[in-house]
Parts: C-alpha cells; sequence; structure tokens
RNA sequence: GCGGACGUGGCGGAAUGGUAGACGCAGCGGACUUAAAAUCCGCUUGGGGUUUCCCAGUGCGGGUUCGAGUCCCGCCGUCCGCACCA
C-alpha cells in the first residue's frame, strides 16, 4: 500500500468499478428483506450545492449499511425538472428550457457521481421528460373520473406586464417579482384537486407515523386546520328585495351565543356585493379593504374598521333581539361562510371592533365570581367557566354548552354542527410552459373533454419563444388546435400546466416501479413501499409532505394502490452553515462580503489573503449568495477527496441540527482520511495474540455504530469510530488489534466508502467492500466483566472503583465503606442509608 | 397572539435519573526536523492548594429525589412554524 491515500485516483476508480458492475441495482425479484432508502429529489438548478451532499450522504450512509446488513436497497435518484427557473432561464439568456435544464442534470450528475453515492442510476428519471410526465396525465384523468379533480373560477396574482399568474411567494409588497408591476385578483378558471375530502383521513393518519418528526405532525395538523362548532343561519330583518334575506355563519363558540352584539361579513361576501351596487358608500369601503395590505406584519397592525350596512338580523334563539350587520375588514372570505357573529366580551377582535363602534358587551362566560352582565375592560375573556347570562344555558361549562346549543339549533331546524378545516383545494393551474399539460381540451360543443389515454403523452411543443410575456403555450400558432375528441369539431387544448408539486407527488411510485404502459406496477409499489426512510429539508415539511400523502390516499381511494401512507419514516435535516467575513463600506455603510475562499482563517481572527489586513467574522447562518458565506462541493472534493466531505457531513453536529462548516473541520476530516489509511496499511494478517480488552472495545464499537446509524445518529456514530481508532493505535500488535483493524474498515465503509474499497483490496477477502457484510458481534463481548462503580457520599462522586460485574450489593457496600477517601468524606459521621446500585455506584447517605 | 423546539467549555456537541464536558475543532507546551509541513506525546470549565487534594459549575429561581444537565413548577433568552381561522 502506497504511503498516502491518494482519492483524486481513487474515487474515480472505485466509481466507476461500482457502476460496472452495477452493484446498487435493485432487484425487484429479490427474496432478501427490502429497505427503500430515499432522499428528496433535487430541482436541477444547475450545480449541486452543500445542502444536497449533507442530506444525500445521509441517505447513503443508510443505504450502504442497510445492504451490509443483508437488505436489497432500493436507493433512486432523480430530477424534479420542470419548474419556473428554467422559463427564467430562457427570458435572460435565450435558451430553450428543456436544453437548459437537461444540461444542468447532466451537470449535477457527474457531480452526484463524483461523490459515490451508492445509487441505482438505472432507475433515473426527470420529471421533465414524456415518458414520466404522460404518466402523470393518466394519473390525473384517473383521478378526473374518480371525483377528485375539478374546475373552478378562483382569483389569482395576475401580473399585467408579464402577463401571468403569479404565486403568493412571487407577490411582494403588492408587486410582481419580476416586473415590480401591481398585482391585480382575477378570476380565472383553474383545476383542483379535492384534498379537502381527505382532510380528516390525513389528519387521522399523522397519528400513525410514528416515524415522523413530531414538529412535521404538528405543522400539518395546524394547516389542516380542523375546528369544529356551529354553522347557523342569520334572517335579515325586513329584507330589501334586492338583497340576499339570510346569511351563514359559522361559529366555534355557539356557546356565547347570547353574548352576540353584532354580526360581521368579509368585504368580498355576496351579501356586501349585493349591497355595494346601490350603496356608493358600501362600495367604498369594499375598495378600501381590498387595497389594505396582506402580509403577517400588515395584518397584525392593522386596525379594524367596520361599516355599518343599517341591516339587522334577528338572534337565532331569541328573534325578537336584533344585531347590527357590518362589513368587516378582519373577516376572511376564504375561512368559514365568510360571515361571523361577534361576541366581544370573549373574543379580542370582536371586542376590539365593539369598543370602537360602542357595541353592547355583554359577559356570558363567568371568569371566577365575575358573572355581571356589563363586561369592563379591553381584554377578552376566553378561559374556562360557568355560562351566565344566557338563559337556558347558565350553570353549564363551555362544553356543555356548545353540546347544547347545536343541539337546540338542529332540533329548531336553525343550525348544524359542523366541521370546518383550514386546509383547502389544491389548485393546481400554472399559466407556464414549462410543466406538465393538463390533458384536456374545450370544445363549444362538448365542453371539458378529457384527452382519450391513447393520444397520451400531450407533449410540449418545443419551437416556443420567450421574448413575449405570457404563456407560449396559449400564444403557440398551432400547438391548442386540435379536433374534440368526442365530436371531431375543431377545439382547443388546456394551455394551463400543473403545478410542480404534482410531479413530485407520486415520483417516489415511480422509482418502485417503472413499466412502459403503466404510470406504475402495484404490485411491485407493494413490495417496495412505504419508504422506509424519507430524508429532506424541513422546508417541505407541509406542501410536499402533505401532497405527497393525499395522492397516495386518493390512488388508493380510486383502487390504483393499497398503501395509505407513503413514507414510514420521515427524516428532516438541518441546513449546512457557515460564519460570513465583511468588511464596511466607508461610502454607503453597507456591509461588502467576502467568500471564504478569499480568506485566511486564524484561531481568533480573518484576513483578507488579497492585502492581508484584517475582516470582521459574522455570525454562522445559512450558506447564500449574497452573503458569499458558500462552498463549492468539487473544489472540497478536488482538495480532500470525497470521504473527506462525506465525513464531515456526518460529523459533530446531531443530523436535525445545523452545520457550521468550517475550513479547519474539513482539514481535519482530511487528516483523519489519512489516519485511516495508516492505519489500515499498517494492518497484519499474521500477527498472533489476544487482546482482550480490544476484542470487546471492538465489538462493542460495532454494535453500537449500529444502533446509531439506524437511528440516524452519525455524529455519535463518528464519535465512537474515532474513539476505536484511537484504541486500536495505541494497542500492541495481536490478532485482536488485526480484527479491529478490519473491524473499523467495515464501519466507515458506508461512510467512506471509496477510502474503504482501497484498503478492502489487501485487507478484505476479495470481492468489494460495497458487497461485504456488516460485521458479527459476540454478545459475550458486550458486556464487561470488571466495571467501574462510582461510589458517592452526600450526592457527590467521592471515589471509584473496580469491581468484577454482577458483584452482590453487600460486597459493593463493603468495598465503598473500605475507602480510604470515601472514609475521609464522612469524617466518623453515621452512616444512615447506603444505596446500591449493581455494576454501577454506590450512595452513603449521613 | 397561538403552537413547538432549544439553552452544557473558546466553538460544534456527548451524557437509559447514577463518575458532566466523550469525540471533533480551535488553543498552549513538547518530541522529530537545518527549517517547515506531516506525524507523535502531553495540557486545555473556573477558583484555590499545588502531590495522589478541596470548592464551585449544565440560562435564572424554586421543588421532587439517596442522587437532577436529565423529572415538575415559575421566569428569562434564542430559534422555528402558523396567524384578524370566527
Amino acid at each position: 500500500m502506497s504511503e498516502k491515500f491518494d482519492p483524486s485516483q481513487a474515487d474515480a476508480h472505485w466509481q466507476q468499478v461500482w457502476d460496472q458492475r452495477a452493484c446498487f441495482h435493485a432487484d425487484d425479484a429479490s427474496t432478501k428483506p427490502r429497505s427503500y432508502v430515499l432522499e428528496m429529489f433535487p430541482y436541477p438548478s444547475g450545480r449541486i450545492h452543500i445542502g444536497h451532499v449533507r442530506n444525500y450522504t445521509m441517505g447513503d450512509v443508510l443505504a450502504r449499511y442497510k445492504r451490509m446488513k443483508g437488505f436489497e436497497v432500493l436507493h433512486p435518484m432523480g430530477w424534479d425538472a420542470f419548474g419556473m427557473p428554467a422559463e427564467n432561464a430562457a427570458m435572460e439568456k435565450g435558451v430553450h428550457p428543456g436544453g437548459w435544464t437537461r444540461e444542468n442534470i447532466a451537470n449535477m450528475k457527474a457531480q452526484l457521481k463524483r461523490l459515490g453515492f451508492a445509487l441505482d442510476w438505472s432507475r433515473e428519471l426527470a420529471t421533465c421528460e414524456p415518458d414520466y410526465y404522460g404518466h402523470e396525465q393518466a394519473l390525473f384523468l384517473d383521478l378526473y373520473r374518480g371525483g377528485l379533480v375539478y374546475r373552478k373560477e378562483s382569483a389569482v396574482n395576475w401580473d399585467p406586464v408579464d402577463q401571468t399568474v403569479l404565486a403568493n411567494e412571487q407577490v411582494i409588497d403588492g408587486r410582481g417579482w419580476r416586473s415590480g408591476a401591481l398585482v391585480e385578483k382575477r378570476k380565472l378558471s383553474q383545476w383542483f384537486f379535492k384534498i379537502t375530502d381527505f382532510a380528516d383521513e390525513l389528519l387521522e393518519g399523522l397519528g400513525t407515523l410514528d416515524g415522523w418528526p413530531e414538529k412535521v405532525r404538528l405543522m400539518q395538523e395546524n394547516w389542516i386546520g380542523k375546528s369544529q362548532g356551529l354553522r347557523f343561519t342569520f334572517q335579515v330583518v325586513d329584507p330589501a328585495p334586492q338583497l340576499p334575506g339570510t346569511f351563514e355563519v359559522f361559529t366555534t363558540r355557539p356557546d356565547t351565543l347570547f353574548g352576540a352584539s353584532f354580526a360581521a361579513i368579509a368585504a368580498e361576501h355576496p351579501l356586501a356585493l349585493a349591497l355595494a351596487k346601490t350603496n356608493p358608500e358600501a362600495a367604498e369601503f369594499i375598495e378600501e379593504c381590498k387595497r389594505g395590505g396582506t402580509t403577517a406584519a400588515e395584518l397584525e397592525t392593522a386596525e379594524k374598521h367596520g361599516f355599518d350596512t343599517g341591516l339587522r338580523v334577528a338572534h337565532p334563539v331569541d328573534p325578537s333581539l336584533t344585531l347590527p350587520v357590518y362589513i368587516a375588514n378582519f373577516v376572511l372570505i376564504e375561512y368559514g361562510t365568510g360571515a361571523v357573529f361577534g361576541c366581544p366580551a370573549h373574543d379580542q377582535r370582536d371586542l376590539d371592533f365593539a369598543r370602537k363602534y360602542g357595541l353592547p358587551v355583554c359577559r356570558v362566560v363567568a371568569d371566577g365570581d365575575l358573572d355581571a352582565a356589563v363586561f369592563e375592560g379591553d381584554e377578552a375573556f376566553t378561559g374556562p367557566g360557568k355560562l351566565v347570562n344566557s338563559g337556558f344555558l347558565d350553570g353549564l361549562d363551555i362544553k356543555a354548552a356548545k353540546t347544547t346549543v347545536i343541539e337546540r339549533a338542529q332540533s329548531e331546524g336553525w343550525g348544524t354542527g359542523e366541521t370546518q378545516y383550514r386546509l383547502r383545494d389544491w389548485g393546481v393551474s400554472r399559466q407556464r410552459y414549462w410543466g406538465t399539460p393538463i390533458p384536456f381540451i374545450h370544445c363549444e360543443a362538448c365542453g371539458v373533454v378529457p384527452v382519450p389515454k391513447d393520444q397520451l403523452p400531450v407533449t410540449l411543443p418545443e419551437d416556443v419563444d420567450f421574448k413575449t410575456p405570457g404563456n407560449p403555450l396559449q400564444r403557440h400558432p398551432t400547438w391548442k388546435h386540435v379536433d374534440c375528441p368526442e365530436c371531431g369539431k375543431p377545439a382547443e387544448r388546456e394551455t394551463d400546466t400543473l403545478d410542480t408539486f404534482v410531479d413530485s407527488s407520486w415520483y417516489f411510485l415511480r422509482f418502485a416501479s417503472q413499466p412502459e404502459d403503466r404510470p406504475f406496477d402495484p404490485e411491485q409499489v407493494a413490495k417496495w413501499l412505504p419508504v422506509e426512510q424519507y430524508i429532506g429539508g424541513i422546508e417541505h415539511a407541509i406542501l410536499h409532505l402533505l401532497y405527497a400523502r393525499f395522492w397516495t390516499r386518493a390512488l388508493k381511494h380510486i383502487g390504483k394502490l393499497d398503501i395509505a401512507e407513503p413514507f414510514g419514516s420521515l427524516f428532516t435535516q438541518g441546513m449546512v452553515t457557515h460564519e460570513t467575513y465583511s468588511r464596511t463600506d466607508m461610502d454607503s455603510g453597507q456591509p461588502v462580503y467576502f467568500s471564504p475562499a478569499e480568506i485566511d482563517r486564524g484561531g481568533e481572527s480573518a484576513t483578507l489573503k488579497s492585502d492581508g489586513q484584517p475582516v470582521e467574522i459574522g455570525r454562522v447562518i445559512k450558506m447564500s449568495k449574497s452573503k458569499k458565506n458558500v462552498v463549492d462541493p468539487d473544489e472540497i472534493i478536488a482538495t480532500y477527496g470525497a470521504d473527506a466531505i462525506r465525513w464531515f457531513m456526518l460529523s459533530d453536529s446531531p443530523p436535525e441540527r445545523d452545520l457550521p462548516w468550517s475550513e479547519s473541520g474539513i482539514e481535519g476530516c482530511g487528516r483523519f482520511v489519512q489516519r485511516l489509511w495508516r492505519l489500515f496499511s499498517g494492518f497484519d494478517a499474521s500477527a498472533t495474540g489476544e487482546d482482550k480488552a480490544l476484542d470487546r472495545k471492538r465489538d462493542q464499537t460495532v454494535a453500537a455504530v449500529a444502533e446509531d446509524i439506524e437511528a440516524l445518529s452519525f455524529n455519535k456514530a463518528v464519535a465512537r469510530i474515532y474513539e476505536l481508532v484511537s484504541a486500536i493505535e495505541k494497542a500492541k500488535p495481536s490478532a485482536s488489534r488485526s480484527a479491529a483493524i478490519r473491524a473499523v474498515l467495515l464501519l466507515i465503509a458506508p461512510m467512506m466508502p471509496h477510502l474503504a474499497e482501497e484498503a478492502w483490496q489487501t485487507i478484505g477477502d476479495g470481492g468489494l467492500v460495497a458487497d461485504a457484510l456488516w460485521p458479527a458481534v459476540d454478545p459475550a463481548l458486550l458486556v464487561d466483566d470488571e466495571v467501574t462503580i462510582a461510589i458517592q457520599h452526600r450526592g457527590k462522586l467521592r471515589d471509584t472503583v473496580t469491581a468484577a460485574k454482577g458483584l452482590p450489593k453487600d460486597q459493593l457496600e463493603a468495598l465503598a465503606l473500605a475507602s480510604e477517601k470515601v472514609q475521609r468524606s464522612i469524617d466518623g459521621a453515621e452512616v444512615r442509608k447506603v444505596i446500591v446500585v449493581p455494576d454501577k455506584l454506590v450512595n452513603i447517605v449521613t
């Protein structure tokens, strides 16, 4: 073996060998137990960034470990290849989105290969290719026939300059992010998935996902936002003929009905709109509401405004009481019925509103002894208590009062108990080119007609231009013109494409099974799924993960699948962060940032290489181009090799937390690679003699590292490997030492596969370490025969003694009392009690 | 406002209610070397005695326990998610 390990030679060599031997092809016909390890597939932006490296290294270690444990592992990779950046590139650089995307894929694939990931590239897919999105179109039609897809008019953010719909994230302070134009609300006919049909199922299903982080489950729970309450109808007193005579409200606090002092409707509510036609003041107020900002900060500070319509509604329980009806800016048309009743004493918003407009505030829930009908103060009481001033509800607690009101409403026919969800149906229409064409045809005579399955895929036209704003599909000269599949008359294709979240809602199925004629084979899918371990960023906690869960359930609902949840275990990894380097620009006062490559980093200071002068070291934050605190994985690989960067990704920080990147850290990893190489180089197969302590250390480490990897606690596994390596280095040559070196090689094989493969050539027993099995352990060696006993007095450690494992309590006690240090500490005091924990400690109480 | 997570050396972090600070990084000292790099050895929570010892110490204040970084209560701080959700 040569003196130094040379990753620039070894990495490429072994990557090629793994490729040629198809080491990581998952065998559908295998009889082994199966394991499906999946990382969220990347968007092909052009370059792999360090966050990808961390994500895929974790998955790779798990996949390789599972293989060593005898599993048939499916570990695939693909590309979430549709999306806006490709169209932006097309507009900015005049390239075709497809060409740009495919080039990026090629580059990033090469980068992934340089990291030596154990991926089954034969299953690679890109969502922008017809052999993927064609199947997606077929599934879309299946879901349509299953009643889970529909069209409706819906408001969108419309950029009048770019002639396009904007996602909410693309609207910044009410303006289009690219054009800067004021965004308009426009009504368009859009396609929707009926995800709300599954709201309850998706909520209930969270309870079965034991392998998911509690945090993600909570986020999804909040997103679905189930609330139970009462929906009831208000009758308008003396309704005008041109106005609706009733409207419905929803409340989660039907118990406070007797505290109602007004009703409020949203500015977009049908009654408000009807009123606006004849009442200019109302119209003006509605306009004013629309102008209000929609950002969180604005909403928080926005004052509550109302417009008294002059209308009154009858109180449902006591029709002799009437309430004024306001149009109010704090009522949301999207939630519930877009109308509420206000109970100021027990709702802060209602109280703010009531105080502003001088409305009555009547207490209906007692605050301890406080039960006066007149409510004082500006803080609503929302705590528990008995109902007061509430007729037939008096004396009930809140829960009982809710039930009583709902029962009464139902028996008297003016309302029903109802469950509301915050979750909305999923709008998937995008007025863009670079996405999956929605497979429908609009015919004047036949209406909306699905494209027949034998005409799928509906492929994107290649000859498009991005010089003019708007959807290229819409203005393409020929593409949209087709004959109606039903009547044969000229008709038009749907020119909207699908939200890219649709593409990522079923790719894990296509990885498991890739028939040409169907999206997937349910039998194969049943063999591989659910994904045993899914790994990705927390930023997908809600949308992607909820949509994928919805698709799985929807496909089950229409009989295409037999699993309910796609991802058995989910892991969300932390970000890779880096400190920032900057100087303050004298003229502008703004910081000027420098990249790590421009910096010489000492122990406590940093200087700029070009002038040797100090720079300010800033906080450790997420890597971003604007702060220049980024590192390029390719450069790291070129300097230190793939194994060093992989090792760094696993070291130190727990994987769910942020990992601070540092030059000294990666240098340390590079040194450890060489240190291992020296260890392996010193392997002596002919050494003899036994080192029992090292044997124990070896098997204990093997067992512990296995546990750590299965728990994804890579940082702990890394620390244990360091410990074992140190112990081996200190040990004298023996057969035990050689065996321990061999064990280390297998332990690091999933983490540093290139180094492991190279060393395996001389240490191993033929073949590839990629095909080797995880080392077996001798259970007898996992327990020590001697243990260290801690001796405490008054709860503090006074001494430690070594004792045989399993020594009886009385002997341990005697041993403890015999200690000189302990006796000194006791200092003649009376021993009142001795607690003995076998094999652990003795605590003497005086 | 609601919900959640977290708080341990100079830094990242270990620690089934049982020896706090494993392991890595940084730092200091030494060996090897003409020298440097690499490598190896030692030290590295604070305060005191300086020898093999003592005291304090896991954001702050209480509590439970023979024993608390860990469990309970109350604060403080940081981060994240959601939010005029009726």
